[in-house]
DNA sequence: CGAACCTTTGATGGCACTCAATACAGGTGG
DNA sequence: CCACCTGTATTGAGTGCCATCAAAGGTTCG
């Protein structure tokens, strides 16, 4: 981990954060972490609890501090699409914007660092550098946007599968269990059927076909295990 | 259009000029313009010029004074998707960025207003304002990904095709013929395909089956005319 | 008028969806 | 600890939508 020059002017409960350095605390000084951090709250929150309603201004913002947040859109007729998935250290929120039709909500158990609103932009204002790192994370949510649509556009159910394990595999860190590196799958068949564009049923059968390639091991139907990550590259045409 | 409080100190060629403003001009005073003004080019581009390479970083930023830039993106083995179109007043690059894996390519003649790169990238750094609107513009441009990812993952080929039309009939100026308003289709059949991951096939048959429904009528494939709006929308599941 | 290209239309087949049943995991209570 | 129950995941059979292959029709050039 990085350390700041002074530790001592760092809010002790950001030192130890995970996204110190990443999200917009990594475009802070230490005297504004002390400022935004005598503001923040820590939260815990359930897998299936809301954040951000469709169509409501959100009332905060928040950096993720683990686990992971859908983002989702919902059709007239109910049809539901996961237009993103957020992962620590991402900024979640729009700042100045009204609200839009995408609604968030937990995967996972998720830890936030939350606060106000006005906090927020008060310190945008004053600090250009902030405005920067919002627009890259901006860009970058927009790169990962347009990698999606060329994967619903153009690929195969089981393509669609594997660059779904690859891009989870890049984003969650593994723990060791027995010889190889597994990592827990933070959403359900359903989510990911929603996020593919597939069925459950689809996806289900492309994930049994990859185990019976022994291109990946899963256990309890909850974690995965790589086990043969070139494999899994070609399965995902990349 | 809206008028500058002292126009005479705005460039003649601004003051006319359909961008003024909107995309990034619209932050400018007279005097940036002015700066900016001295250093732009206004360009006619070809349909099917390559404006930005894949993996090349641009040499120049642009804005679109008329016509439609395809962004595209290509898989290994040749498969495209078109992964965003950007009309006028839109800006075209991205500041500070290395190049990406996307191309832009004019999908109609082009008309751009261009600019080098250090010109551009020195007036943000002096410029809050401009910066800001960068960030609305990718902003708007995410939102409008995550909408076609929506599109791409949960809707069949005769909504896909419905809400493609949809989107063009509200970014294409139409001009009266005969009795009802035209615009001409700026993509060709292949084009739309890559946009819905579609093939042309398929997309023409949902052109025909509108077509016979009386909601649209096409003429010489170039140009349509919307008939029922609100069959339209019908038929998009919007 | 003819050539090249784009578009439309038709016939067929395969991939993914739908419907249906079974299997599994986690939690609760006996 | 096991029986039971609920929600989630897997597997199977059949269907339908869209891709593929093939041919004809239009449009725009020279």
């Amino acid at each position: 981990m990085r350390m700041d020059i002074h530790n001592s002017e760092v809010p002790a409960l950001c030192q130890a954060c995970e996204a110190r350095h990443g999200g917009i605390c990594g475009a802070l000084e230490p005297q504004q972490l002390v400022h935004l951090g005598r503001q923040t709250r820590r939260r815990e929150i359930e897998p299936g609890t809301e954040l951000i309603a469709a169509g409501v201004q959100a009332e905060g913002y928040a950096n993720i501090l683990s686990g992971v947040v859908k983002l989702t859109r919902l059709m007239p007729d109910g049809r539901q699409q996961i237009v993103g998935l957020q992962f620590a250290p991402d900024f979640l929120g729009r700042p100045f914007a009204k609200g839009s039709e995408i609604s968030a909500e937990a995967a996972s158990t998720v830890r936030l660092c939350a606060f106000p609103q006005s906090v927020l932009e008060g310190m945008v204002r004053r600090l250009p550098a902030l405005e920067k790192r919002l627009y890259a994370q901006a860009l970058r949510e927009l790169d990962e946007a347009r990698e999606w649509i060329m994967i619903l556009g153009q690929k195969s159910a089981s393509e669609k599968v594997a660059s779904f394990l690859l891009h989870l595999s890049s984003h969650i860190d593994p723990y060791v269990d027995g010889y190889s590196d597994r990592f827990d799958i933070p959403l359900t068949r359903a989510d990911i059927a929603d996020f593919l564009g597939l069925t459950i049923e689809t996806v289900s059968r492309q994930l049994s076909s990859l185990r019976k390639a022994e291109v990946i091991s899963i256990h309890k139907n909850r974690s995965i295990a790589v086990l043969d990550f070139t494999a899994l590259e070609t399965a995902a045409a990349l």
